[in-house]
DNA sequence: TATCAAAATACAATCGATTGTATTTTTACT
DNA sequence: AGTAAAAATACAATCGATTGTATTTTGATA
């Protein structure tokens, strides 16, 4: 079929056995300098590429890691990716990437072709309509280690790379009581996702720590588009003009809100204050600047990658799952701070 | 070393050949119906799995792309990646993602491990230090079809997927002269990089179809970051106080330079117009909001996508290579619309 | 020089699926 | 029933590298 030269090739080539060809060419010690350069002079001769398919079929590994995130296009997601990238490429590894686009039909399928290509683990951040997590037991059946990355399930035993969203939406949240504002509308995501639970968590706390009382209305549950954010404040701004600060779940939606609240003629944050969640560069460039919980999507993403990594490298997944969670801290900008 | 089924196992169980059970699988017109069935339950039966290594290397494919663009994170190319995975994805492939970080060292390293890993076709928007190709040699040599997408290397022979730079050039810089500029800086890239050039072209040809003088000064080369665009709208500011619009090659320099000119207390488009390159979603966003030429990476992506696998199914890359040049409209927003 | 341990290399099985060819079984027709 | 053609299945090599074991070679020592 192709003429690319073998290990055998250059066996037949030097009348010496491809066994130890493979041997020297993996700079074994069982074979001689002499032979190793003998060997090494000819490769180069016939310009011989390991072919890395034999190599991984014996040996059982692919070198490669495989990750799902909702939407690459996703600045979060992709800079996730790239952090994760830069990782798997200084330690040999290549990288994956899928996209479950939101459908969990989609994300099993993924899930089962990676499970079938053998990749030699997996980093998932799961889609909004994964409820239940049936179809990861096929990863830790076969073996592969999983690592999760923001968006988790709360299943114990697994491995995971997170960020505070509790103390996110904790200080997000007392941020805007610091300001004045008495009534905060929060806007969430599906609330089954551990991510919104937990910031929704924190906004409760810090409602309650400063004795504002929880309003069942003022919960806002959408997918965090920003055409949500924005007719969530439509509707907000139509029915209840008490409200004066709003604490998003995600930027998007937090831009969908301010575009909404400056066609409206109102002013930020005079009249709406508002802050969002992930600190996407957007943020910097929307008048008002958005005051944000800064959630490096990089630093997310090395992080779950050496994880990873060192459980591929150890050969052994620990029983019980590690949760490495990061810092996530409050930036200040102008979309929430009055003068 | 696993207890996994193999196709050995089936047939051992059923007492028949292990070809039989691998046409089977594969739905061969060689095998009876009855048969079939009794080795598709045997299968389940078993848990059985292909293991795609050795399929893949007894068929010398692998079902996979390699995708190698200069940063993931970039909102141009993460959206190319996502049309390319979304278009692999329905055609049974995956997508391996590689970032050159514009170095051409990594850049050169990476085409050598896609190959080595015997990707099915490559898919490459090169770095902004790839000024020659020897090292995408190797990429034709091992019969493996080639891509260029967006950045691209003008060399016979090639198949790409362009936007019209020339045209986004022309329609950008026509456009500010249409609004009353006559004095006009352009931002551009490296260029040996062809979409600068390209860019550079149109621009050049707005300037003489309206007779205005082509002024050398009014180039400033960069890397186009955003740190770029507002050093050089600064020292455009401190030195020619006749310059009235700028005509970015990208929309993140322009989102520098527009900070930049806020900074000095100027006004857009009165003092300075501006437009920029590749409506990026923060274009929408910055005040003004940026004029653009809408390049959408999605679409770039899935059209390179399908013509790779063309190539791939046809199992025949053309001799003379094909372009696929994709319209690049303006986008009229108010950072250059005058009233 | 004979002997033995150590070093170097060869042998051969293996990873698991695929596929061209050979053989057996079935079917159809005289 | 006998025979040829067609259908179904079995055999065996192959993809290319890896690795445990066996064999040969080297070299040191008595």
């Amino acid at each position: 079929m192709s003429n690319k030269p073998t290990i055998h090739d250059i066996a037949k080539a030097l009348n010496i056995d491809s066994s130890t060809v493979s041997r020297a060419l993996n700079n074994s010690p069982r074979v001689t300098l002499k032979t190793k350069t003998k060997i090494l002079e000819k490769a180069q001769e016939l310009g011989y590429k390991r072919n890395v398919l034999a190599s991984n079929l014996r040996k059982n590994v692919t070198n490669t890691l495989g990750v799902i995130v909702p939407r690459i296009s996703r600045y979060f997601f992709s800079s996730a990716i790239q952090g994760i990238e830069e990782t798997a490429y200084l330690a040999g590894y290549n990288v994956i990437i899928c996209q479950s686009l939101e459908q969990l039909e989609r994300e099993q399928s993924i899930v089962n072709g990676l499970v079938e290509k053998r990749v030699d683990g997996m980093l998932i951040s799961i889609s909004m309509e994964t409820l239940n997590y049936q179809h990861l037991d096929i990863v830790k059946n076969n073996g592969i280690p999983l690592v999760f990355f923001d968006r988790h399930c709360n299943v114990e035993g697994n491995s995971n790379v997170l960020i505070d969203d509790f103390k996110g939406g904790f200080d997000a949240t007392e941020h805007l009581i610091f300001q004045g504002n008495k009534d905060i509308v929060h806007f969430s995501g599906p609330n089954e996702l551990e991510i919104y639970k937990n910031r929704l968590a924190g906004y409760k706390a810090a409602l309650k720590k400063h004795n504002l009382p929880f309003k069942k209305d003022n919960i806002i549950v959408t997918r965090l588009m920003e055409e949500d954010g924005f007719k969530s404040m439509q509707s907000i701004l139509n029915k209840n003009d008490k409200v004066d600060a709003v604490f998003s779940a995600n930027d998007m939606a937090a831009i969908g809100a301010i575009k909404c609240i400056k066609e409206c003629q109102l002013k930020i944050p005079e009249d709406i204050a508002i802050v969002g969640f992930s600190n996407e560069p957007i943020s910097t460039v929307i008048e008002p600047a958005l005051s944000t919980i800064d959630q490096s999507g990089m630093q997310i993403g090395k992080t779950a990658a050496k994880l990873i990594l060192s459980y591929i490298e150890n050969k052994q997944i620990p029983e019980t799952g590690e949760t490495i969670v990061l810092k996530a801290n409050l930036i200040e900008r102008n979309s929430s701070k009055r003068n």
